[in-house]
DNA sequence: GCAAAAGTGTTGGAAATACACCCATGT
DNA sequence: ACATGGGTGTATTTCCAACACTTTTGC
């Protein structure tokens, strides 16, 4: 190192015990996870929600929140109520923006981290409990409590987004499905009606299913072959260059 | 309301007092900003490094960071330390992700939201008085202190998928600018080659591009047309289904 | 006139779209 | 037999990739 470098770190550098006292003391702010559940049951995308804890914003709905402990990571606090209100553990769960306004909280600064989680409604059903939370259509959903409308909003776009690019979807699904299952699925996430022959032809070009040679139990009709999806297959491929376009 | 859904409501329903008390006292953790600033010179996408803080990580280089003011909103943080490193404040800045394990950072439970900052490096030179504070070509980009090597990977990575989806990549450009420089720019940022006459129809076709009627100066070969990014045309433009692959 | 980069079109293949009929099952 | 949705194929169009020569300018 230079002479002229040495002089500079010397007025600069701060020492860690100066930072663990500015972190000690002074800056300390309440940080918080929301979780923005989706389901998918009777053809339609729902978001898990309950009742605000808040008096002030009682009748409101909220999304499933708390506050991060210190000494707890920030993916583990989510993962912490996903299971406290699902019972879930294995399931997926993304980061999705942190909001972090002044006064977006009533209850002071509270600066809260959002997670997207997808979970097969089927699977843990019966782990609702409490009279207090409740499937929502994510059609109905509005007027939530604090600024959970604004991350409920966001988080759903960026699952719509999401959700065309990854193979997020079949965790919405039971393991075994139908191709008639996966595109009721795009059409409720995406609010569109897709050509049937198309979305099979798109799906099995892709020879990421693999058909699991049973059918569809108990269907008033000709019933449809079931399929899982190809996760290890998925993982291997290479993925291409998808092209400059906006 | 039923009565035994205000019966549950009072058993659980917490006082805004209530709360008050948690966010003041119990879980509070210093929150951090770090703003991951890209440039474009010489053909070479760069980002903005200083020395560490840090005596323990005294050599390494990190990223341009500092606490959240207990009173500041976070994008203000980020904009602030913007504002204080490069001198502008007019730029593209864009929140990525939040890092939160536990033990980070050396100096205690430090939680810290990055920011992608996209800005044009003949805009603000002058600004760079700090001995300590480089442009570094993102090639030769290793060995941070701290997770930041995690952090700006992962921006990078985002900066990449991001700058074929939206317009993005104009900030790193002067307003006026050359097909060459654009193409350059895109081939810095996503280390290919790419197809000149494709690459001029693509942008053409998007009809985005604002022609100037002005030539470029001082260049020892034939000059290029000067062109501007439409961003009002942009905006206005409702953007057309993607279509599910991955 | 030479070096260097600007500017320009065509063609073939791949993928997306639009579209209609027969088939298997339950009732 | 009929109602319901499963399963399939083809023609058309659109988009992308590959590819080479002429033009303009500075030196």
């Amino acid at each position: 190192m230079l002479a002229d470098e040495k002089l500079v770190l010397l007025k600069t550098a701060k020492t860690l015990q100066a930072i663990q006292s500015e972190v000690e003391n002074i800056n300390r702010i309440a940080l918080s996870v929301d979780c923005v559940i989706f389901g998918f049951d009777e053809n339609t995308l729902k978001v898990l929600l309950i009742r605000s804890d808040l008096k002030k914003y009682s009748g409101k709905w909220s999304l499933l929140g708390d506050l991060v402990f210190p000494k707890e990571d920030l993916d583990a606090a989510a993962y912490r109520i996903l299971k406290q209100r699902t019972g879930l553990s294995d399931v997926y769960l993304e980061q999705v923006h942190t909001f972090g306004t002044v006064n977006r909280h009533p209850a002071g600064r509270v600066v809260t981290v959002t997670y997207c989680s997808l979970i097969n409604v089927q699977h843990h059903k019966l782990n609702i409990l409490d009279n207090e939370l409740h499937w929502h259509d994510v059609k109905n959903v509005t007027g939530l409590a604090f600024d959970h409308q604004q991350i409920f909003d966001n988080c759903f776009e960026k699952l719509q987004k999401r959700v065309q690019e990854h193979p997020l979807g079949f965790n919405l699904l039971q393991k075994k499905f139908s191709l008639r299952d996966l595109q009721n699925l795009y059409e409720a996430i995406l609010n569109i009606k897709l050509d049937r022959r198309n979305f099979r032809k798109k799906f099995f070009s892709m020879d990421l299913l693999v058909d699991l040679n049973e059918m569809e139990q108990d269907v008033p009709h000709r019933p449809g072959k079931l399929y899982k999806f190809n996760y290890e297959k998925y993982e291997k491929r290479v993925k291409k260059w998808g092209g400059i376009d906006f």
